[in-house]
DNA sequence: CATATTTTATACCGTTTCGCATAAAAATCT
DNA sequence: AGATTTTTATGCGAAACGGTATAAAATATG
């Protein structure tokens, strides 16, 4: 069935990157100051074709919202790779997310769900729904490594795994707004650093 | 020499009341959605009038971001007085912070700076640099308060007290964000309260 | 009262916006 | 090959956008 070639003109373009590239630009201007045809030059689609494939503007902007929602997960669940030691996996978070708010032609772009989604929150209620939705997922995810953490004894065993774990991500969110507001990498690694110390307890 | 009168017609508003107006209109839509017609609208000033007094949409919202911040500044610094235990300080500081995040008609806003100004912080170099200042003029404040703990001895005299404000900085940028995304009053105050254990030491 | 000055109101301008209609192009199916 | 189906390209169109020209209204000054 789903491998079967389907009739008609095939797409000159893989739906996966038009959505990466799409975002790129939603990253750095939000939502609503990304035009139709600065994403249809940045994606070197037709309008059209944007329209044919992914729907309206908030549609392909829910759709970049998505992706990174699901890759973001990815490299955390990496990052808190069991086999580690929780400090280290903390440490490994954090690198990771200034990795990725570092990054880009614009040295300080911060997260994208975080700095664009936000201010289209109140407006767009499927906005505000997949805001929400990731940051609890990226909640869980640290939860069940502290969960482990508090079995191993890595943790006292009255500590409570959801609470930090919701602390732990209170930093991320920290370095995320703060990487796009302009601080130097040194500072927001400061940042990480202190924060790995006062969750896992000072080494 | 200012209180004389000027010459000409007298305005029929006053300028921060209608800043104040701008800002709600901007909280709820970001800066780029905003249009000129809805904050005419809801300032009741006709665009000329607008023009006339604050320049282009841009220096308005530059207007209502520095009258955010300087607000935000007055709470804090009213949260943290220092004839309160520094416990008590902080769980000000955010049941404040809470009272700004749950306001509005809309149950959810966040916090204006970091739902709004992030999403314009690239493209907009101005409002880069107020986000940039509001946010350390923030980790200021709280880092006086925590340099007079350690000399009082609520906190440990190894503590470092920029480290720990910017920590404790970060728990509230993390109630901005949650708060935007619809989390409910009771499980932002849990965040609020960990955050208060986590910093301050376990009570 | 006449003049100067500032604010207000109406209306408009050129541009950009999003979204689509139309038709050509490129593939599969019969 | 011809019919069918889907994607691409060009270009349009109505509406909304930010911003301003123009003139009336309201005050101070002389």
């Amino acid at each position: 069935m789903k491998s079967e070639k389907k009739q008609g003109r095939p797409r000159a373009f893989d739906a996966r990157t038009v959505i990466g590239q799409a975002r790129e630009v939603f990253w750095d201007r939000g939502f609503s100051a990304a035009s139709l045809d600065t994403l249809s030059a940045a994606t070197k689609l037709n309008r059209p074709s944007l329209y044919g494939a992914f729907g309206d503007k908030e549609e392909l902007y829910l759709d970049a919202l998505e992706g990174y929602r699901e890759e973001s997960l990815d490299v955390l669940s990496e990052a808190l790779d069991p086999a580690l030691p929780l400090r280290e996996n903390l440490a490994r978070v954090y690198d990771r997310a200034l990795a990725i708010y570092l990054h880009g032609e614009t040295a300080a772009r911060g997260c994208f769900l975080i700095s664009t989604a936000t201010a289209e929150a109140i407006q767009h209620a499927r906005v505000r729904e997949v805001l929400g939705r990731s940051l609890n997922d990226f909640d869980d995810a640290i939860k069940e490594r502290m969960e482990l953490a508090v079995k191993r004894g890595e943790l006292p065993a009255d500590a409570d795994p959801a609470t930090l774990a919701r602390l732990a991500s209170a930093v991320m969110h920290s370095l995320a707004v703060r990487a796009r507001a302009g601080d130097t990498r040194e500072t927001l690694e400061a940042l990480a650093h202190s924060g790995v110390d006062l969750i896992c307890g000072r080494k």
